[in-house]
DNA sequence: ATTGACATGAGGTACGTACCTCATTTAGCT
DNA sequence: AGCTAAATGAGGTACGTACCTCATGTCAAT
């Protein structure tokens, strides 16, 4: 029940091992004929090959490239570590990671970071950054040069990327909606929302989803137009003091962003935990702590070190040239609260 | 900044290669000065050994051994499911697994089963089985002979066992108590729990937590005592159907086994989706359809994929003695609404 | 000094694959 | 038939480790 090995393709198609190397890794030197019997052969003996035995020979490294913004939002923090864990993880099998940062509001300086990454320092790429033709044309040339591009969290679907990993924005919009209307019970009142920006693909896909499940399932509450905290803590507590303010029938606040200490300390200089349904996204440190002493109802969560490691996983694979398993590879839309805290 | 060899070794150590292979592997022949030597540099260079070098050398297979009740519940099915896709995503990796099962309701079977699982042919076992005497003397005989053992889905504390990969079911007890408080409102009501068995230790526990919060967060909702279902379509739709005929008052349904489609169908026969808040444990074909329909408000749930992958790095880690990435191994619980259903 | 037991070293093969060199064979053209 | 270019084969080394054999060295006892 032995696997077949390169010796066993040269027997089944009367070749020698040369030739068979010749094959597997497209070496010029054989005739198509040649080619098709040790393909035949290949075929037939279901031949796969080990590629460890391959990456001892060749001293084989898979370089990847991180590619994140520079902000001071936890997420992002908290995508950092799961990366610096995955890399002591993965010391012993032969996979370098790097992170290449650029300041999320310069998209010159994203341009000049997508510059320095190359087919000559980089064999797989994951890249969390909004979707520009710069960013289009740095994905289109490493893949020219055969390297594997993944989107991390916030998807870049006119690209050619490889793979996304992360969640279905909408739908995590519709999650935090059934949330926030079920929790709300049944008496009418008003939600307020408050996202990072209005530019950021992911806030967008969010608010769609959220607003389209209260109008269907929940109309009797009133959802507020989109309030934007820029990932500024200031501007958060202005704009969102001003609406608690003037709106006393706010019952709801869905905090589309990815999270910030602005909320939960105005929330605590207010009000007791529970007074309003929060819903938020992301875990931290911050929305942990909210969770804890119950400011917030829930978070709507991805699982960073199983993004991380996902992305490794995905890269590494399309580098080999082999399949994934693509239930491994789906990232849960998941929903936490006071008791599950993971 | 390349990786130390045994050849680094032995000539840090000032012997020769088959000295350094003696003392790693721990064969006889060397003085203990020598093994303090050589040990001496390993931790000096921070020698690591590459297992997949060594595993092509010694051709080493990884038998896991998956130890599992025959029952015609669901949740068992997607772990068969899970397993079986573990295997054909592994085939590449050396790992053999197979599958012994016994029959739920009889504890002879699963003493003869246990005792056909040896080190003559088993590198690893994982177990869901009920902790009994006959389980812990087979664990304890196992680990004997220096094969790991992990709980599955239902945790074994009183055995050897190395490690445990599932959740923590007072805490998803918790979690359900939670969800059925705040989706119930502010009304009065009460709440009937279904469970498949007291005397199965995540039934118990998971009740224990589900009595908990209601008490401390929702007491003007009042918790019926269980209600036993047996994993029985009959059985369960009788004694569901009795409460609800006798009890108008009920305003959720807590049902704490691993589900069944009694429950779904009595429902959608007595009453329209939303009716009742109902909680259940585990994603199955029947729940998954109840979330889709409305019948079911949440589902606290285990990734069995997670799971079996989670029992396979485990035991090859403990197999070949290096350590594993805590954060990975740790499984959630996970609660699944309509809008997250993966 | 001699002998015996144990420790250690040197050298070799093996695993599956990558990659290289050079000799031999084959096929096509004149 | 002879020549040339391309295809193919044979043989070798390499990767890191496992595992084996046998020769050599060391040490203690007689």
């Amino acid at each position: 029940m032995s696997r077949p090995t390169v010796n066993d393709i040269a027997k089944a198609a009367g070749v020698s091992l040369a030739t068979v190397d010749r094959v597997l890794n497209q070496r010029p030197g054989v005739t198509e004929k040649t080619v098709g019997r040790v393909n035949a052969a290949i075929d037939q003996l279901g031949y796969v090959r080990d590629v460890t035995a391959a990456n001892l020979a060749r001293q084989r490294r898979y370089r990847m490239t991180f590619v994140l913004p520079e902000t001071p939002v936890l997420f992002v923090g908290t995508l950092r570590e799961a990366i610096a864990e995955a890399v002591r993880g993965s010391a012993s099998d032969r996979t370098d990671v790097r992170i290449v940062t650029f300041p999320a509001d310069n998209p010159h300086a994203l341009v000049r970071a997508l510059r320095t990454i190359s087919r000559a320092n980089t064999d797989g790429m994951a890249i969390f950054a909004p979707e520009t033709p710069h960013v289009r044309d740095a994905i289109a040339r490493l893949k020219a040069d055969g390297v594997p591009i993944v989107a991390l969290v916030s998807d870049l679907p006119n690209t050619d990327r490889d793979h996304f990993v992360g969640i279905d924005n909408v739908a995590a919009g519709r999650t935090a909606g059934l949330l926030m209307g079920k929790f709300h019970g049944r008496q009418p009142g008003a939600v307020m929302v408050l996202v990072s920006s209005m530019q950021a693909r992911d806030n967008v896909e969010r608010r769609l989803g959220f607003d389209r499940i209260m109008a269907e399932r929940f109309p009797r509450i009133e959802v507020l137009p989109s309030i934007e905290g820029h990932d500024n803590d200031d501007v958060t507590a202005r704009v969102v003091n001003a609406v608690l303010d003037n709106r006393p029938d706010i019952t709801g606040i869905y905090s589309i962003g990815h999270g910030s200490r602005a909320l939960l300390d105005l929330l605590r200089a207010r009000m007791a935990p529970g007074t309003l349904s929060v819903v938020a996204h992301e875990l931290t440190k911050v929305t942990r702590d909210a969770l804890k002493t119950g400011m917030f109802d829930a978070v709507i969560s991805q699982n960073v070190g199983h993004i991380v490691r996902s992305a490794i996983r995905v890269l590494r694979a399309k580098s080999d040239g082999v399949g994934i398993v693509p239930s491994q590879e789906r990232i849960r839309i998941e929903i936490v609260v006071q008791e599950n805290l993971p």
